[in-house]
DNA sequence: TCGTATTGCTGAGGTTGCCTCATTGAGTGG
DNA sequence: CCACTCAATGAGGCAACCTCAGCAATACGA
């Protein structure tokens, strides 16, 4: 019984296991964890300079933790801190050239992987594999 | 083109984080990680004592930290350390009893969740799904 | 068989990436 | 004008990994 729930649930992790490790293989050259890559993903996304705060709640992480991970970045200048015009409390922070450079060539290299990693399947398969993926986690709480 | 390849990428990964949290939910109760858990699990598949060093590389981490590992199981009264008969260098691990009912319970647990996961497929479904899955990753390295 | 190298575990101590709590400085409502 | 509340961050803590050194014990080459 090679395709039993649990058979098959362990062939999913697998499958994103491989997946995961490819792109660490892919970041691992520009000295960022997926989750700096994440950060810089979700400032590069807003096209105005973001909040430190809004940074935390799109990553899930405490404000304080934040503060860390855009210091990494900043450290690394792909990003740069400046105030809210609005309300002298906050922080801003925007991508500057060389992250706004990085996160282009990050996401490039992550979407070629994905047609490598997928040209096994033609298209007719991935559509058949998206309906399936669908059908299991649609509306799914969480 | 909901089904391009990085679409698809995505998919695949919503539907392994929605198995993770389900399984992190179900291990909750028992105050364990997802990774004592399979500290737990590898040292009671083996029916034999097992040494530590054997523990390390079954979960990929440095001889040192399968030592704390098996401490936060032993300080849980779920294994018990044992010297190797054959070298007296060496310390083995078993389950205690609680240990064992423990994996087992956790085990099941996990199956029935398998079951009720992918219960929105029927068995050609999961036939189908199983072959795509295989299609992308076998014979993949690593 | 004896000296040397290697091995298995663990103490000591470092790093990373989170966390909470307290502080500072800034907005806000009665 | 005063008391909240709120944003970021310093201080300090914790969990889970790591490396390195040390202690026994084993294995091996001459």
């Amino acid at each position: 019984m090679s395709d039993s729930p649990v058979a098959l649930r362990d062939l999913l992790i697998t499958t994103t296991r491989t997946l995961r490790r490819r792109w660490h293989d892919i970041l691992q050259p520009w000295g960022l964890s997926p989750h700096e890559y994440r950060a810089l993903d979700v400032v590069g996304r807003a096209d105005e300079p973001i909040r430190l705060g809004v940074v935390a709640k799109a990553l899930r992480i405490a404000p304080r933790s934040a503060t860390e991970v855009v210091d990494r970045l900043e450290s690394r200048g792909l990003t740069e801190r400046l105030p809210d015009p609005d309300d002298r409390r906050a922080v801003c922070v925007r991508l500057t050239d060389e992250g706004r450079k990085v996160r282009a060539e990050l996401a490039s290299a992550r979407d070629a992987d994905a047609v490598e990693m997928f040209d096994r399947l033609d298209a007719g398969e991935r559509a058949r594999l998206s309906g399936l993926l669908h059908k299991l986690v649609d509306d799914r709480p969480h």
